[in-house]
DNA sequence: ACCTATCGGAGCGGAGCACTCCGCTCAAAA
DNA sequence: TTTTGAGCGGAGTGCTCCGCTCCGATAGGT
């Protein structure tokens, strides 16, 4: 986001930022389509830079996804915040919020923190995962409140649901968005709160934040 | 399946029939977990078998894939075609076939047909796939007949759905198969037809099952 | 005891990747 | 205009990993 005020840098260095911008994007869209396989070649290529100025911003692969991976979660603070600010009714931020957290994954975002396990926790990692925990926090809370959402739904099956909502299928781009969503509909039906008559719990126990820590970092080495 | 009536085949060539057998769960578990990128010697160590003997069978990892891809789908078939006979209800069988597909799934096989649309289609997976559209056309007829299933849900979107129910995650095992399960358990809630007051079609346009064929299998060459 | 079908795994050849190195570009200083 | 050097692009390097082969070892049948 706005790490520099962006003035009065000019020539060489006005190149730097913009491609500065593309790379973060062509590394988004990139990792996206094929995880931590990605080649860092294909990212170069498709940001039009070269690898040389792809490795004087990110000194390695693992620095560049794991700055991707906190964008990521950044992301899905900002979409948790701007649908509990922008909708009044809880439930509707709710949807509000899965389906931009789904769209943008469709043009293509890591937005899933996942890049399976393969990386440590840095520092920046577990405050940027503390602020989503926060962040779904507020969301499933109101809704709980309100009396709209199942009560044995957590904030932490929200990520896993978000994984299990965009898995990687060999199709991109809009129809891929579409399909998410069309599914994400009949999950939507079964997080309202279900009628008294059929309790019908879930199964498995509900995730823990503890448990999606060790799920998204490598273990300590 | 039984392929081979196993009788009186002895020495050597019972050890053969086991390695067979072995190999076959191997390979399930191993392109269950790594997908296409599994490696073969790999599978040949889970299996408990050197790469000689495995190569004696599947003279290429793209025979082996394809065999598996097969045996994914005839697999599915028969769990239709179970959870027809033995689930008098609609909604029942319904419910069965898909806790069944993903209960063998966190048990390690790869049930998804998809290998990721890297492999030509082959006759027989072109008619493995025309007896699956039979068994899950008749799933979904049925439910649709007694009106319990949601009109703008067809048989393609039956395997789609079980690609967004079963992602790759860092978890396998019991674990697994429970988030897939307690994610299952939301889609549930949307199969079933709403009530008239809210219309509320699903997003996007319903597959077909050309597209799934355009999916499933590479351009051909 | 001999034969031979079958087994296991070390090793080969090549593909692909992260990363480096260096010649070039071009805006700005002189 | 000439000089300069920060910043650029991409070919090349070294290495890892994987599909597959080859052949010596093994053991059931006779």
């Amino acid at each position: 986001m706005g790490d520099t005020y962006a003035g009065k840098r000019r020539g060489r260095q006005r190149e730097a930022d913009r491609n500065d911008a593309r790379l973060f994007q062509a590394a988004r869209e990139v990792f996206a389509e094929h995880g931590w396989d990605a080649p860092v070649s294909e990212i170069a290529r498709r940001a039009g830079i070269g690898m040389g100025s792809l490795y004087r911003r990110y000194p390695s692969k693992e620095l560049l996804v794991q700055r991707m991976r906190i964008a990521g979660m950044e992301q899905l603070v900002a979409q948790a915040r701007t649908a509990l600010a922008e909708e009044p009714d809880p439930w509707a931020a709710l949807v509000r919020f899965f389906r931009d957290a789904l769209a943008d994954q469709g043009t293509g975002g890591p937005l899933l923190p996942l890049v399976g396990g393969r990386l440590p926790a840095t520092d920046e990692v577990l405050t940027a995962a503390e602020q989503l925990r926060a962040a779904l926090d507020a969301l499933v809370d109101g809704a709980h409140w309100a009396g709209v959402l199942r009560a044995d739904f957590t904030s932490a099956d929200i990520p896993l649901l978000l994984e299990h909502l965009t898995p990687r299928i060999p199709v991109t781009g809009e129809r891929a968005t579409a399909l998410h969503l069309r599914y994400l509909d009949l999950a939507l039906a079964g997080l309202r709160t279900p009628d008294p008559g059929q309790p019908t719990a879930l199964h498995g126990t509900a995730p823990q934040w503890a448990e999606l820590r060790d799920l998204w970092n490598a273990p300590e080495s």
